[in-house]
DNA sequence: GCAATGACGCTCT
DNA sequence: CAGAGCGCCATTG
C-alpha cells in the first residue's frame, strides 16, 4: 500500500486545485504539498500540462513560487491563465507578478 | 535502461 | 530584487 500510479496522483492533484477559491491562486509546491506528494512540484505541471481543455478544473489558478505564470510551449495559453484570473479580480503588479501574500490561497 | 527534458523551487550573488 | 545555479523527480524518447 502506499504506491500509487500516475492516474491516481494526476487525479488526487486536480481535486485539490478544484478546491482553489474564486479569486485566489495556489503555487505547484503548495498543490503537491496538499496532494501529500512534497518536493513533486514539477508533477503539478506535468498534471496540468495532460489536462484537456473542456475538464472542470481551474488550472488558471496556479501559479509558481514568485507568483508569476510558468513559461510553457505555447504563449497563447499563457496569456489566457491572466486572463481568467483577471476576470476573477486578480490584479498583477507592474512586473506582471501576483502578490501572494494578498492572493494566495491559505486552507 | 539511460540521458534529456520540464506549466518547479530554494539558495546564493 | 532579478538572475544564475543547483537539486529534485516523474516523464519521455
Amino acid at each position: 500500500m502506499g504506491m500509487q500510479n500516475r492516474s491516481e496522483d494526476y487525479d488526487l492533484i486536480y481535486s485539490m486545485i478544484m478546491l482553489i477559491p474564486k479569486g485566489r491562486v495556489a503555487t505547484y509546491g503548495q498543490i503537491a504539498d496538499l496532494a501529500g506528494l512534497p518536493g513533486h512540484a514539477r508533477q503539478v505541471g506535468y498534471a496540468l500540462r495532460a489536462l484537456p481543455s473542456d475538464s472542470g478544473v481551474p488550472w488558471h489558478r496556479v501559479v509558481n513560487a514568485s507568483g508569476r505564470i510558468s513559461r510553457r510551449f505555447d504563449p497563447v495559453s499563457e496569456e489566457e491563465q491572466r486572463i481568467l484570473l483577471e476576470l476573477e479580480g486578480i490584479v498583477f503588479n507592474r512586473n506582471n507578478k501576483i502578490p501572494l501574500e494578498e492572493y494566495q490561497w491559505k486552507p
